[in-house]
DNA sequence: GTGAAAGCGCTAACAC
DNA sequence: GTGTTAGCGCTTTCAC
């Protein structure tokens, strides 16, 4: 390749890095050459010269309960901002659990790690702080120390619906959660929506409480019409459990409430479930999107020797549409 | 780490590899000091030497009308597999293209590649064959050529729903497919099943065709309004498009068709959505995790050097379920 | 603005 | 059964 441009292998190195000044004349040569050879630099002679393999890696949740589809959206939003900064990323389980990310930190397979799924008191939080690489989780444990943290606001969330649902007069309103084992595990964003749908609703002098749900249709059902048997004067509820949001629909519908006219109906998930369910669903949107690609940026940053933030938060945006309305008076 | 262990760094690499025998002393030592030291050779220094990285490339499709739990499967099923060989998992976007799976196989970043979504006429195709990187394709283009492919038989999963249905005696069904676009880009699984279907519709001597449907609850309801319309005789329906699975059976008994007892429905979806239906669901199964595994496993020979078949169909099970009865008189 | 050269940390061919 | 050694293909100091 060099010897093909008539330079050293040096310069082709810092054309293709920019690190140093080159003459426009040499430039031109060695990009012809590149594409006249369809030249790569080897990606495993690049990380061992530089110690940089650009790679990051992504630890994707599998355990029950947890949306699939949202879980792909982050993956995909972390893929491509990742690729944005000319980055690739390696794809681990779960199940790799810390061994996992001691093997692709400590052998020098990625530059960087990004997990999801955080649990309230999550075994690979030591494992990261001891790894010499940064490290970025979506999601907040209980006691993140100075371990960079990015989501939703999920308290901020579970209140902002409450609130929406005072606002519009409702006084009974119950939350429909995730799933039993998901609460057990002690994932931070199922309990925090529920510390923050329980403040709001102390604060707003309401009457509610938590229901965890499977996530079946069958589980919503009988959730919905247990509620609806014990609770007579319940006219709003908040749905944080992707694959329930639309069987709970249709069980208030089966029960003879009218939605929104008898009782409100307000979710937690992402925009484009909202959208197109039926009726169309206020909803605080999961912006997996953004968080995704707040965490690769995140994860750069501190690559490049930039300080951050250990907590970010994404303030909760409730979307008004067709499924709430005033309470029936 | 070699002089740790008071060896040589030949010594070292032969012992992590098995690839020459060592006396047992040797290995003991060795591997004590590799624990001591927490030792993890250095990935791209490996693939530097070795001209191995380890990882494999896989790239999951993203456009309109795919089920992303599905494709969700798939990409675990790979992982898992890569993992009991001793790879990693690389992933792309087919958003990346074939400038992607270039960029990935001739900088060395990967030893081979898996893509997902196969079209008619794919153009990855030429590309897949230009690289010096065996490959692997899950699904089938319309000419292969030498390339390697895995799927299920996705024709023959066609037939064997239709030929329950014709043992049970229906005489008229339908298949509602997938989203428009999907056969719109000539997406290899949707036209098979289609073609298959066809077939098997002639050979027994029924009527039936096929409806693409948006994967919209919405597109659903309206196709089965359509088609109880215009088919008074409709007994049997055969899905193939996982969003709409739900929807369809409760359209059938809104319009009150009861399922099986008036209209037979046979679905085409991984296992565990069709038992967790309502009711639970006769089914051809979507083998994610054994296309997944097969997949590596293929690779995994190709990498070997051992000839591998270039196409492997893997033969269709229908489960019968809840949903399918004979046909009413 | 450019080149020479010393590694980066392994693997594998070649010794013995 | 083990050690020696020559790369693998880059990046980056150092020198000019």
């Amino acid at each position: 390749m060099a010897r093909h441009a008539g330079v050293s292998p040096s310069t082709v190195s810092y054309v293709l890095s920019g690190k140093r000044s080159i003459s426009e004349e040499t430039r031109r040569r060695v990009r012809a050459s590149i594409r006249e050879l369809g030249y790569r630099p080897h990606a495993g002679a690049r990380a061992l010269a530089s110690s940089r393999s650009n790679v990051l890696a992504l630890m994707i949740p599998l355990r029950s309960g947890i949306a699939v589809p949202v879980v792909m959206q982050f993956a995909v939003s972390v893929v491509t901002a990742a690729r944005r900064h000319d980055h690739d990323v390696l794809l681990l389980t779960q199940e790799e659990g810390e061994d996992g990310l001691r093997r692709v930190a400590d052998s020098a397979l990625v530059d960087a790690l990004i997990v999801m799924d955080v649990q309230m008191r999550d075994p690979r939080l030591p494992l990261l702080r001891s790894l010499d690489r940064p490290s970025v989780l979506i999601g907040f444990p209980a006691d993140a120390g100075d371990l960079t943290c990015i989501d939703l606001d999920f308290h901020a969330a579970g209140a902002v619906c409450v609130q929406h649902l005072a606002g519009l007069g409702h006084r009974e309103i119950a939350l429909i959660g995730s799933p039993p084992e998901v609460y057990a595990r002690q994932t931070g964003y199922a309990q925090r929506v529920a510390d923050g749908f329980a403040a709001a609703v102390g604060a707003h002098g309401l009457a509610g409480e938590v229901h965890p749900c499977e996530a079946t249709a069958d589980a919503a059902r009988a959730l919905v019409a247990r509620l609806l048997a014990e609770r007579p004067g319940l006219t709003g509820v908040l749905v944080h459990n992707e694959p329930v949001v639309g069987p709970v629909v249709r069980a208030l519908r089966a029960a003879g409430r009218r939605v929104p006219e008898d009782v409100s109906v307000v979710a937690l998930c992402p925009d484009e479930m909202a959208e197109h369910a039926e009726p169309p669903l206020t909803s605080v949107a999961i912006p997996a999107e953004e968080v995704g690609g707040r965490a690769v940026e995140l994860l750069m940053s501190k690559l490049d020797g930039v300080p951050v933030p250990a907590a970010t938060l994404l303030p909760p945006t409730l979307t008004r549409r067709a499924s709430s309305a005033p309470a029936p008076s």
